[in-house]
DNA sequence: CTATACTCGACTAAGTTGCTGGGGTATTAA
DNA sequence: TTAATACCCCAGCAACTTAGTCGAGTATAG
């Protein structure tokens, strides 16, 4: 699991087609001004999207992106590990051989908090976020401004 | 928050020093050598390790780096931090002007994502990942050959 | 004095990020 | 049939990060 901008990317566009999303299927061009995000890289990061199954396109006027489930079994784990691929990490690449004495000692370590985190955000769905981008809207759009003291995704998990 | 090799790397290391460490305090190469990390790079991270205060150093023959505090006192997620330093990664930077209409989306509930980690992360504690490593050594040394199916942090954490 | 080991800075190859541009192809509507 | 829409794909790019090398220091134990 890694943690980049790029994976934030994804899950926004995500958000947004989520929330945009109705009957017809949703112009990456439209995302794109709504969200700021260049048209090319919204793109490509929609192709892994969709060869992973996240989202299906339709091509042709009127066409766009749709997503291929509804929004609460579509998890921000899976958006992420969608456009940020594979990456192993481990020096020895998944085989056991680095190391014979003490080998490398975070091995299982690191696995864990992988797979900690990863279980995370994969209990975070894709309808949460949705959820709490339109009571954000609701409040009157000065969300930021009164939301840094208190923004639990309550719902989702206790906080640690 | 940003997961990457790097602040693997760094707990790694700690990991090792953690464990290395007694009365005297432990030099790069040896961790360099044991961990097959490179060490001018162990350098760096050191540097930025020392400079927050998660260990001291002490130089000449004989010296080398010493945990600031108790491992049950110093957690992953400020190791990660410490390497990985600021990196805001929200578009506005921190202010909120970055929409007008429907601002920047994810801007909270990404907060909320990065925060949940990063609590995660300052949970588990250098000691938690030490008692762990040294259950592994005392298994056998034959730890990730078996270890695939079930590896726990059961103590500091329910799984979600 | 000398070997050890931290400290600091400059430099580098390879990879990633976010983006531009240019060519496609499928589909719809005129 | 043609034009417009919008997905699809690839090549290339500047800026940055990663992981590392190298070299020149400084503090200190023996």
């Amino acid at each position: 699991m890694r943690l980049t901008t790029k994976g934030r990317f994804a899950v926004t566009a995500m958000v947004d087609l989520a929330i945009s999303g109705g009957e017809r299927p949703v112009a990456l061009g439209d995302i794109s001004e709504r969200q700021k995000i260049s048209l090319s890289y919204l793109e490509q990061l929609f192709g892994k999207l969709r060869r992973n199954e996240l989202v299906s396109s339709v091509r042709g006027p009127g066409g766009g992106y749709r997503l291929t489930r509804p929004t609460n079994e579509l998890s921000v784990g899976e958006i992420i590990l969608a456009v940020d691929e594979p990456i192993d990490a481990t020096q020895c690449a998944g085989k056991e051989n680095c190391r014979d004495d003490q080998k490398c000692i975070t091995h299982d370590l690191w696995m864990d908090l992988n797979r900690h985190i990863f279980e995370y955000l994969n209990a975070v769905k894709l309808s949460d976020l949705v959820e709490k981008q339109k009571q954000s809207l609701a409040a009157g759009n000065v969300v930021e401004l009164v939301d840094r003291r208190e923004a639990k995704l309550g719902a989702v998990s206790e906080p640690v």
